[in-house]
DNA sequence: TGCTATAACTTTGTATGCAAACTATAATAA
DNA sequence: TTATTATAGTTTGCATACAAAGTTATAGCA
């Protein structure tokens, strides 16, 4: 009889709870910007690198198609973000940052640090950032591969 | 001008990408249980200690309580669990497994090997797990105590 | 050219997450 | 005892997640 159904063994409930946990820290900070923490993750991939199709921020974000036609269209809602038929091929969708949303950047520039200054109990103590990071990436790689 | 807001430096977007991924993951070894990721995580719960109020499934599984009200009543619909009043006091609401529920343990206990053989690409690399962990423990607490 | 397969995206339906408001009961104070 | 406050749990409304099915357009090929 092992112990290998216990909640304290669990590595998947803890990334759930750490999940759910940091997206509830992020929600009063996003809320000035009038942004959800998803429609933030794909302003990131925007900000980073614009006029995306659909399928790239997709890939670029790791985030369900599906959902992301619902996000991009709340973003479209706002006029953070505008989107246009691909000339070469009708089927893309090219997504490309406004003005304003572009200008969001620079409010969204405070957002990492304010973050990090509520966690900052945590990293007072002995977390290697820089290793847990390498950690989520090796999993996250391992985990796109299955099926 | 920072790299600050890159998604490549974002150690939230990687536990977002790895929790939806690994719940993704234990969908199809859920489904012969009949039971979807938070409720295996409620089940886990009960498992380990029956009998417990509303309150103290919240406190053991770090799920909101709104959220677990339908979990139980889909539970309790399922005929795993059944919920009565505190005798004590009758805000309480009691949580019981029913003979169903615990035997579906049997069943469950295939679960985890299951998983990690899923992911054993990533078992196989440089992953300490104890010290992920021990890191998801430390995160999990700070943001425990935040606000 | 016409047919079939594939790709890009959208829609649909179900199950989360969670803040905020609400209900009912118990505990405490006046 | 009565009023007030706190606790336990439920409900509501909105925003995710995501599988599966649907739509439209391109690509490949006979």
């Amino acid at each position: 009889m092992s112990d290998s159904l216990k909640l304290e063994n669990q590595i998947c409930h803890r990334l759930y709870i750490a999940s759910n946990g940091l997206t509830r820290l992020y929600r009063p900070l996003l809320k000035d910007l009038e942004l959800t923490y998803p429609q933030y993750i794909v302003m990131m991939a925007l900000w980073e690198k614009d006029l995306l199709t659909m399928g790239e921020l997709s890939k670029n974000t790791s985030m369900d198609k599906g959902f992301l036609t619902t996000t991009i269209k709340r973003l479209a809602d706002q006029k953070i973000i505008t989107l246009k038929t691909d000339a070469k091929d009708s089927r893309k969708k090219i997504v490309k940052l406004t003005a304003k949303g572009t200008k969001l950047k620079v409010k969204a520039e405070k957002i990492p640090e304010m973050l990090i200054c509520k966690v900052s109990e945590c990293l007072k103590s002995e977390i290697n950032f820089e290793e847990f990071k390498k950690s989520l990436d090796i999993l996250n790689s391992a985990i796109k591969d299955i099926k």
